[in-house]
DNA sequence: TATAAATTGGCACAATCTGCCAATCAGGGG
DNA sequence: CCCCTGATTGGCAGATTGTGCCAATTTATA
């Protein structure tokens, strides 16, 4: 992982689709120590996949909402109960571990508000050894990247 | 937008790069088509870009951290100031206006915790206006897709 | 400086993309 | 019921891109 990996996962964080070729040129290389170097990357994984950006209210998911929620009690049996239903739910984009008051922070799309009162009903307390939840929707996006910050 | 756009949609999000042809086998469609409907998709802005998904830790970035920020003063000009230095930050991946006792939420991505002080100190506080930070680390991640629900 | 290991560049072949044209399909009016 | 129109589809050929191999170059080490 010196330089030229960071350069080539920037690109690619920039445009995951843009070809070897060119790649190959906006780091200095030929395409086919280039290409070396990604397939490298992919297989250490730390390239772990390629995605489209997909705009979500064009799609059909106009809400955004952050759900922070504590557990009641964190034996190991309630903590892989949580964390394995989670894995499962499609409207979960995101689940995070997390320090402070709230044990866990979900990234959760829906359609609209009334899909999000269904999601807590049907998908969230049917889960059980919940404390609390604490729910912030998304009023607008001021910013969202997926290109790393230059590390040195 | 028809169901075919929304299976070309989750097809890319799960990969990116798949070729047009796996692409066009995955949605039942020859490739010619296919690629006019990815291209069209580009071209009204639901699809908004490509990106490769890279392990943060092992790019060097360990710490994964949620800021949620208030503002002392809501006026249009303190806010604009706000974003827009936001958006500058390259530690700053995200950034979501929110509902609730918060204004902002940041996703942000430093190497260690000596890092994570510098960007308080350098990047935030001398913006200025600032009313209250709220910390939230990442201890570990249960889930991360970019795949959305299948919307109906 | 000599040597070994790692990395690079170029080339040829295979796979993929791309733009065009004809064929097919869906919907509306006579 | 049929014909017409517009939209979408499928196939094809040329251009672009990816892929694997080998020799040349660079880098690191003794």
């Amino acid at each position: 992982m010196d330089t030229k990996d960071r350069q080539i996962i920037r690109a690619l964080q920039r445009d995951g689709r843009m070809t070897n070729q060119d790649l190959a040129e906006a780091v200095n290389l030929s395409p086919s120590p280039c290409l070396r170097r990604v397939r490298n990357l992919e297989a250490k994984g730390v390239i772990q996949g390629y995605s489209a950006e997909v705009d979500p209210a064009a799609y059909g998911l106009a809400i955004t909402v952050f759900v922070r929620i504590k557990l009641e009690r964190h034996n190991e049996e309630d903590v892989q109960k949580f964390e394995k239903r989670a894995r499962l739910i499609d409207e979960v984009l995101e689940c995070h571990v997390m320090t402070g008051a709230m044990d866990y922070q979900l990234r959760v799309l829906v359609p609209d508000l009334e899909a999000y009162e269904n999601f807590i009903r049907n998908r969230i307390h049917p889960i059980g050894g919940i404390a609390s939840i604490d729910t912030s929707f998304v009023y607008g996006t001021v910013k969202r990247t997926a290109v790393f910050p230059l590390s040195r």
